[in-house]
DNA sequence: TAAACATATAAACATATTTTTATATATTAA
DNA sequence: TTAATATATAAAAATATGTTTATATGTTTA
């Protein structure tokens, strides 16, 4: 199952690769999660350490340790080490684009 | 837990409200899955009935219902009845505009 | 109206994901 | 080097999600 069918001429959209839609999925997949939406928001503001976001949110310490695994993995956030604090921020501008676009869709309702 | 922080003033996101918040993680959520992705690009070619639907991807009947419906429940899709078939079709544009930046981020990787 | 067709819903099962508790690793300060 | 601090990892429990099988609903055609 490469591609979906046999005419793959979409309006502007191409059909992407097997191996590019399970990136899709698994990026979405990413973002489906509450608290990580609140991380990457509170990472908007401002680079913040492990613990920082532990006081933020009303959830522990690992939780969020697993929550900020998964982003990096997904390249949204990136790492530094400072002493013995790890500061995450931001890792690119796509993310801010994909929740601003999410955010109209969400907000406006569709109109059309 | 409604705002994150004292200061929320970010580069060019505002901080959403946490009914916003959570329904963009639905959202993404919804988007999470690589069927239903696929079942966006499909329709992104042509309207499609249900049957058209099981017939590409291999899986059951009722697992295409049940994914149609929750994209449709996140209005991402729409449908129509014709006949004795149930035709659906994309909603909006921001579908289309979210998959083109996520694809962007999935392929390009990260540039910074 | 009965049979066939297209789709939707329900229940059950399998699998994934999130969260917590407990513990390990690494760095700094005493 | 020992204690304290910051973060990460592992294991276990709770919850959520996706898939199938079985069945129901609605529409058309014979």
């Amino acid at each position: 199952m490469d591609t979906i069918e046999g005419n793959c001429v979409g309006p502007q959209v191409e059909n992407p690769e097997e191996t590019t839609l399970l990136d899709l999925s698994e990026l979405f997949k990413v973002l489906g999660d509450s608290t990580r939406i609140r991380i990457l928001y509170a990472l908007f503001e401002n680079p913040r350490s492990v613990w920082q976001l532990v006081e933020i949110f009303s959830i522990s310490q690992p939780a969020v340790s697993h929550h900020l695994k998964i982003l990096r993995t997904a390249k949204l956030i990136k790492s530094e080490k400072r002493g013995r604090q790890v500061i995450y921020s931001l890792a690119d501008h796509h993310v801010s684009e994909i929740l601003d676009i999410a955010v109209e869709h969400v907000t406006e309702g569709v109109e059309q």
